[in-house]
DNA sequence: ATAGGGTTAG
């Protein structure tokens, strides 16, 4: 019934446009024709049908004759211009939108704060934040709405330090915040290029959202969680997630995306089993199992990544380009690289993206060469590598010991796809040179860098001095780290492995005491391994295990019988002051060889054992695995923080340089 | 009076 009412208006008063409209579309000489009726009927029918025209106009995609018959419309509406600038925006033309902007700068509507917001989106969206804060700043009536889109746009290109600043203005002369203003005052705080404390800030105005009682907003409340993710302030999101009121499918995506960004992969696989348990009404979407298959990854959890993966086919979830992508990543950094090579053979459509995760995950299992095979595929399909791309590419090169070809593409970078080098690159071109001994490139290409070379640049130089013994440029690159980084405790360690290589003793303790009085501790080294689909984690120093006795009495008789066989524990890289039964003790409780004894204890004979660890494998690990693989004729893949090993019949496929 | 927001791949 309403139905055929509104149409039956719809046929009255559009009854020009509808004889004028098919005309104008084939014929494309409207202005005359429409000044011509313009002059011929009643002023007040024209104005109404003019409008309605541009209005069709644009709905119909005709945007440039919609903008010919607005110079000929004398009276357009608010409902007109709003369409005009909507179709701007939705074709990404600048000019047009120019030209709109003109008219409706010169018409009565040139003040009214509702186009203004529009205008500021439109161009957000054409991106050019300088015509948006020239809107704003023209705009006499700032109502919120004209706030929140600059705020808007500004978030979105990463200018935080002016947001928060406007928002200051904003609050000084008493204009009140709404639900929308808090989620884009918090973006500001993660986007970069503040100068103040940001987390100090997300705080503050987490404080305004209590007093104002935004913090029943599930909008606000996520965007809350997600500044103390992006912070790694996991304790903080967490909280903030327990005491939202209401929950939804978004909120526990964040939250799960937050422990799997933060190196908590097993909390982010509890948290979804819980949301799956728990939350029936929370379906998780393509978002939240890209979280999911990262945490995957981290733990190695190929059983469980096998799972989601036919979860993500039951639920038509597999064209999705970033699920695809995080899903060759997943089998890749699970040790399947034929797995992540057929989802992407399968991919129908393919992106920068994609080729990035293939690269990668030949990249961390040191088959260099067939990286860059992949990198120069990618190329002449027509895709242009990305600043990402050369970050897998040299990483690839670093992890083969490929020096000539990553000081090619290194070279190639600019020269070709005007990408200029960030801080990863360099930090990959140190690590890649230094691995190799040519240190005194490495601090060419140090010296020649275009930024202030940051941690990672010192501690590829610093790792590389381990590797070769160099305690003159060790404490070089250690010095500056403890400037940069004081409270990593890992840079500290380093040092000590030199000082220990060089058997510098005394040194090594000074540095040892260095740590305990800035008290700071090394991350604890951790493990993981899935067996018959349940990850089991060890850590050396929890001893909540229920076979942890069984398991230091497997290594135990293992340390005894591979002694025999010519194994000498490498105790150096032990650093606390004990005697050396005691050291041998520590070693043995690493959590990768717990691992890996659990990994022989519970699993099949033939069956390889997947084990991750959170920090990079210590050599006496190392050399024990080498060991055992031989020794107990078993193939182990151990993915450490950097690359992947590769144990088989007492050789590792990192070629021990790693 | 109208309008607009949160989680995501390497």
């Amino acid at each position: 019934m309403w139905v055929l009412q509104s149409s039956q208006i719809g046929r009255q008063t559009t009854f020009q446009s509808h004889l004028c409209y098919p005309a104008l579309a084939s014929s494309r000489l409207p202005v005359s024709f429409v000044a011509l009726n313009h002059s011929a009927n009643p002023e007040k029918d024209i104005k109404s049908s003019n409008n309605q025209l541009i209005q069709s106009l644009c709905r119909g995609g005709n945007l440039k004759q919609a903008i010919q018959v607005l110079s000929s419309e004398l009276n357009p509406t608010q409902q007109t211009y709003e369409l005009l600038i909507y179709s701007c925006a939705q074709q990404s033309s600048l000019s047009n939108g120019l030209e709109v902007h003109r008219h409706l700068a010169n018409s009565v509507f040139s003040q009214d704060p509702f186009l203004a917001t529009k205008l500021i989106n439109m161009y957000n969206e054409l991106g050019y934040v300088d015509h948006a804060r020239k809107v704003f700043n023209e705009t006499q009536e700032k109502t919120i709405y004209v706030w929140n889109a600059l705020f808007r746009a500004l978030a979105m290109v990463g200018c935080g330090e002016e947001l928060l600043d406007l928002y200051g203005q904003m609050n000084w002369m008493g204009m009140a915040s709404d639900r929308f203003t808090y989620t884009y005052v918090l973006k500001a705080c993660v986007v970069s290029d503040l100068t103040i404390c940001p987390l100090q800030k997300g705080k503050e105005i987490h404080a305004h959202i209590l007093r104002h009682g935004f913090d029943t907003n599930i909008h606000v409340m996520t965007t809350l969680l997600d500044v103390y993710a992006k912070f790694g302030c996991v304790s903080y999101a967490s909280f903030v997630f327990g005491a939202m009121p209401v929950k939804n499918f978004v909120s526990w995506s964040a939250m799960i995306a937050c422990y799997a960004k933060n190196e908590m992969p097993m909390k982010a696989l509890e948290l979804f089993q819980q949301m799956m348990l728990e939350a029936s009404d929370s379906v998780p979407n393509s978002v939240t199992m890209v979280s999911v298959l990262q945490a995957c990854s981290g733990v190695s959890a190929l059983q469980l990544g096998k799972l989601i993966h036919a979860y993500i086919l039951r639920r038509g979830l597999d064209s999705i380009l970033p699920v695809l992508s995080a899903l060759i990543t997943m089998y890749g950094r699970c040790g399947e690289i034929a797995l992540g090579q057929r989802v992407f053979d399968n991919m129908k459509k393919r992106d920068v993206v994609s080729w990035n995760s293939l690269i990668s995950i030949y990249g961390i299992h040191g088959f260099g060469k067939k990286a860059i095979q992949i990198f120069e595929n990618m190329i002449h399909q027509g895709v242009t590598p990305s600043y990402i791309s050369f970050i897998t590419v040299l990483g690839a090169c670093s992890h083969a010991g490929l020096v000539e070809e990553g000081k090619m593409l290194f070279e190639s970078m600019h020269r070709k796809y005007r990408i200029h080098p960030g801080m990863e690159h360099y930090a990959c071109m140190v690590d890649l040179l230094g691995r190799a001994n040519r240190l005194d490139e490495a601090i060419k290409v140090i010296e020649d860098m275009r930024l202030e070379p940051g941690p990672t640049v010192w501690g590829s130089l610093l790792g590389a001095c381990r590797i070769h013994c160099n305690v003159e440029l060790a404490e070089r690159a250690s010095s500056k780290l403890f400037e940069l980084e004081p409270t990593n405790a890992g840079n500290y360690v380093l040092l000590a492995d030199v000082y220990a290589g060089a058997q510098m003793w005394n040194e090594v303790k000074n540095v040892r005491k260095l740590l305990e009085t800035r008290s700071l501790q090394k991350i604890p080294g951790c493990s993981w391994t899935e067996v018959k689909r349940k990850i089991y984690s060890f850590n050396s120093v929890d001893e909540c295990n229920p076979q942890i006795e069984e398991l230091r009495a497997f290594l135990i008789k293992l340390s005894t019988e591979m002694k025999e066989r010519g194994y000498v524990p490498q105790t150096d890289v032990v650093l606390y002051d004990l005697d050396e039964e005691e050291k041998e003790r520590i070693l043995l409780g690493h959590s990768e060889k717990l691992a890996v004894a659990f990994g022989l204890i519970n699993t099949a004979k033939g069956e390889t054992i997947r084990i991750t660890k959170n920090l990079r494998l210590c050599e006496d690990c190392h050399a024990v695995t080498k060991f055992i693989s031989k020794f107990a004729n078993r193939e182990i893949l151990v993915r450490d923080v950097n690359r992947f090993h590769h144990f088989r019949d007492g050789v590792c496929s990192c070629a021990d340089y790693w």
